[in-house]
RNA sequence: GCGAGAGUGGUGAAAUUGGCAGACACGCUAGACUUAGGAUCUAGUGCCUUACGGCGUAAGGGUUCAAGUCCCUUCUCUCGCACCA
């Protein structure tokens, strides 16, 4: 390496051609490639992951470089403590946005894709992060969606895949099947259309099966409680029973799930959902008309209507009844919108008294509501908690808990019912009607059903298409291809027809992480040295958006691939971390309607008007957004203040974890940091010994800048660095030994900067693998502390006193102290409590 | 409604977990300096008060010698779920 001269002002540090320097000589140099050194012990290793992004049109925003700017800082302050770190980026790069764009513009998907990708990786490269980049994959290329392809056979042939007509979410936008997690509110989580129900032929996924383990093994995970509260809910688990009733007048029997199986006695009346398969086989001849005119309105309403019009109950009496099995009483069949066909058995015993939902119901069709718990007023609304049973025969003067028990015993002991559990979690459709995802690898043969495509044919390509347009049908545009969709039977030979389904966008994103262990390899998915040499996953981080979805499929998978053998652990992500939401400043009227930027004024600090009107704002935190003008442009942040001012302020800005809005005035704050950094690094270099107090100071730096790291805390962190580089700015000279272990500490943050001065130092070798420096604990210890005396809990003065004083020299000095003497003349003191290094409260009377 | 989390200066935020509230930074004020820059340097900056001092971490109450931190009540905001039987 040579050394270089900048020619420069004096001040502003010349960032760009730094910048440009470091990461040419990284990348040329492959510095950051990692090698699975099999002399590395286990606890020496690393796999610190960061959530890849989809290469949309739009670039960057300035939310992807948080996450990856704390990352990269960790894995540069683990290399330098002597780990091995596997640190890889790529791209999740089959997905709608660049489909819709072929269906409007004809340009082919791979096409903009590859372009996208381009410039997401010169801008993620810009920003100096120390990728393996030898690892990069994307989604969308054969050579990864081969093992996607093989995945999902390994899924069909442990029958967790299964093809259903059974109604689905659908988004007439999209034209596209979704699954429960995408729909918010009623609308597609992708592109906001009122969601239909709409029955199709699909693929789905029985994750159903793993409800219990996804459950159970979140328990042994380093992620928040948020996260884990989110995925438990999802996931709905509720303990039970199933109970049987049975039908007058017919063979049929009604199951149904509760909960309370103790108030049992208290069910008057049944409800079964609009879709359950018996209403139109028991309903009577005198209220079938009625009956099927509500079963019409109920196909009708989306779920959203069904869920909106939730305060009103409607339902209709189908003239038939059940038995009450604990009673032998003869109870009314209704058909009601209320009861959900996707949980439980789509039919419920209503309990009035002590359901809130089947009160309102009972009061609304003047159904008999009947007290079998104590301790409500069932005129007012049905009473939920606990109490002592009442008017149930063998379970009166039980409490619910006792008296769950003895129901399930009874129920199952003349067999007309049994404990159960019940899930909120429904199965995954997997199957999408388009054209930019994986095809799905399976057959349809007419002799033998449906056949797997052999797994030494994956991949099974992606055909080119003439229309990306979905076809009427419904189907995807890979219907129409003849030639491709017809072919012959991997069994018999016979003819047969490709599926012509593709996968969802989750499909990559659920494996990706064992990719990058060996993403070159074209016989395994990974191969298993590679695997146990650096899974599971140490830290992960990534948005919360995915709290849920991806989070929940790729855990999903990983357990199938564990059942296989085919993974090490159970779970693939041991630490999880979601960066808060880079928001931006937004005004707001007085109505709370929002002004966009670029049509406020700042009259006086801190008063904000409309331009135009001269109204007063009240100045808010919103998202980004076009409209709001807010956006804020990586790019140009990296051309005006360099890839280190943005990483290094976007960590400054407050805890990782929370969201905080971005404010370009504080960006110039680290800006100018590290260009009191370069301007200190100008001073003449000496070998002198520094000073004892800056010694100090230095080991203290040491200590709170590696604890942080590690940590994650990077915003005090540079606090005290700010702080380290104040002091130093005081003194006339630049003293290496303060000066050298600095650069290393600020390297991770600012690893440009850091190369640079560290170069300067005389330094030959990147300091990507320098020693992190030590701290000697002895020397982060004050020796002499600021003492704080109080009278009564104020503080009344204070005094600097040795380290080491002990509780009665402390006491003594503060009983002594000239102004405190004042504060407690002529009261009593009733009692002193020292803390040493800290204070001394007198307590007077 | 249920679940999770959060409310600290004009702003972003700190606070070794019960021990000086506001570190660090922005902004602002005053001054210095200059090769007029996105400068830089020095000092000041929670509120009230001439001062002594008083008040202050969403609001109210409590525990404690001592509370931003622990407990109770209330309010507000953010996120997730939403007739889940």
């Amino acid at each position: 390496m040579r050394p270089h001269e900048y020619h420069s002002p004096m001040s502003k540090y010349p960032f760009q051609q730094i910048e440009q320097t470091w990461q040419k000589y990284w990348e040329e140099n492959r510095i950051f490639k990692t090698v699975e050194d099999p002399a590395v012990p286990k606890e020496k290793r690393r796999y610190v992951l960061d959530m890849f992004p989809y290469p949309s049109g739009s670039g960057l925003h300035v939310g992807h470089p948080e996450g990856y700017t704390a990352t990269d800082i960790y894995c540069r302050f683990l290399r330098m403590k002597g780990y091995n770190v596997l640190h890889p980026m790529g791209f999740d790069s089959f997905g709608l946005p660049a489909e819709n764009y072929a269906i409007a513009t004809g340009t082919h998907p791979g096409v903009t894709t590859a372009k996208n990708i381009d410039i997401f990786r010169k801008q993620i490269k810009s920003l100096g992060f120390s990728y393996d980049w030898d690892r990069e994959i994307s989604t969308h290329t054969p050579e990864y969606y081969h093992w996607t392809q093989w995945i999902f056979l390994q899924l069909y042939k442990k029958g967790l895949a299964y093809e259903s007509d059974t109604p689905i979410n659908w988004c007439p936008d999209c034209l596209t099947g979704l699954a429960n997690e995408e729909v918010n509110d009623g609308k597609c989580d992708r592109c906001g259309t009122q969601v239909k129900k709409k029955n199709i032929r699909q693929w789905i996924l029985k994750i159903t099966e793993y409800a219990d383990r996804l459950l159970e093994d979140l328990d042994e995970l380093e992620w928040t409680d948020a996260i884990k509260a989110m995925q438990r809910n999802w996931i709905g688990r509720s303990e039970g029973a199933d109970v049987v009733f049975s039908i007058e007048h017919s063979e049929e029997s009604i199951t149904v799930y509760t909960t309370r199986p103790d108030t049992l006695f208290g069910s008057t009346y049944m409800v079964l959902a609009p879709e359950h398969h018996l209403v139109r086989e028991i309903v009577t001849e005198e209220h079938r008309d009625a009956v099927e005119q509500y079963l019409q309105q109920a196909q009708q309403k989306s779920d959203l209507e069904r869920t909106d019009l939730a305060k009103e109950k409607t339902g209709v009496f189908t003239g038939a009844h059940a038995v009450n099995p604990v009673n032998g009483k003869s109870i009314p069949i209704w058909v009601a919108d209320y009861v959900l066909i996707s949980y439980g058995s789509g039919a419920i015993m209503a309990v009035p008294g002590h359901d809130q939902r089947d009160w309102e119901f009972a009061k609304t069709f003047n159904l008999p509501i009947v007290e079998v718990v104590e301790g409500g007023n069932l005129e007012e609304e049905a009473y939920i908690g606990d109490g002592l049973h009442v008017n149930s025969g063998f379970l009166d003067g039980l409490s619910t808990e006792d008296a769950v028990e003895s129901m399930n015993d009874w129920l199952e002991s003349k067999n007309l019912g049994k404990r159960a559990v019940n899930y909120k979690l429904r199965d995954w459709v997997f199957s999408r009607q388009r054209y930019w995802g994986e095809p799905i690898p399976l057959v349809h043969c007419d002799a033998c059903g449906i056949v797997p495509v052999p797994e030494e044919e994956l991949p099974l390509m992606l055909p080119e298409v003439e229309s990306y347009t979905p076809s009427g049908t419904g189907e995807s545009p890979l219907a129409k291809i003849d030639h491709w969709v017809n072919t012959s039977c991997p069994e018999c030979g016979g003819h047969a027809k490709r599926e012509t389904n593709t996968m969802p966008q989750w499909a990559g994103s659920c494996w990706y992480y064992l990719r990058y262990l060996d993403p070159d390899n074209a016989m395994e998915f990974a191969s298993q040295e590679h695997i146990d040499y650096w899974m599971p996953v140490d830290l992960y981080v990534g948005g919360a958006e995915h709290a849920v979805l991806h989070l929940l499929y790729a855990r999903f998978w990983h357990k199938v691939l564990y059942d296989l053998g085919k993974v090490n652990s159970k779970e693939p992500f041991l630490k999880l971390i979601n960066q808060g939401m880079i928001t931006s400043f937004a005004y707001q009227r007085k109505d709370k309607s929002l002004v966009p930027t670029d049509e406020v004024t700042e009259s006086e600090p801190g008063v904000f008007i409309e331009t135009a009107t001269d109204e007063e704002l009240e100045q808010v935190v919103a998202k980004m957004s076009k409209s709001l003008k807010n956006v804020i442009n990586p790019d140009e942040i990296i051309s005006s203040y360099g890839a280190d001012s943005m990483r290094m302020y976007e960590m400054f800005m407050g805890p990782l974890q929370v969201s905080k809005p971005w404010s370009t005035k504080g960006l110039v704050g680290v800006f100018r940091f590290l260009d009191r950094v370069w301007r200190l690094s100008q001073r003449e270099l000496t070998d002198e010994q520094p000073p004892e107090p800056l010694v100090r100071l230095l080991h203290r730096t040491i200590k709170k800048v590696s604890l942080g790291t590690e940590h994650l805390e990077f915003n005090t962190a540079i606090s005290q660095m700010m702080i380290f580089v104040n002091e130093l700015f005081k003194e006339e000279k630049l003293y290496r030994e303060l000066w050298d272990p600095f650069v290393l500490l600020l390297s991770p943050y600012a690893p440009h900067l850091g190369e640079e001065l560290h170069q300067r130092l005389g330094h030959e070798h990147s300091l990507a693998y320098a020693p992190w420096p030590s701290w000697d604990e002895e020397l982060t210890r004050e020796e002499e502390t600021e003492v704080v005396f109080q009278v009564n809990g104020k503080v009344r003065a204070k005094a600097m006193m040795s380290a080491e004083a002990d509780q009665e020299s402390m006491k003594q000095a503060a009983l002594e102290h000239q102004r405190i003497r004042q504060w407690i003349e002529g009261k009593v003191v009733v009692k002193i409590i020292a803390i040493p290094q800290r204070l001394v409260n007198i307590v007077v009377k």
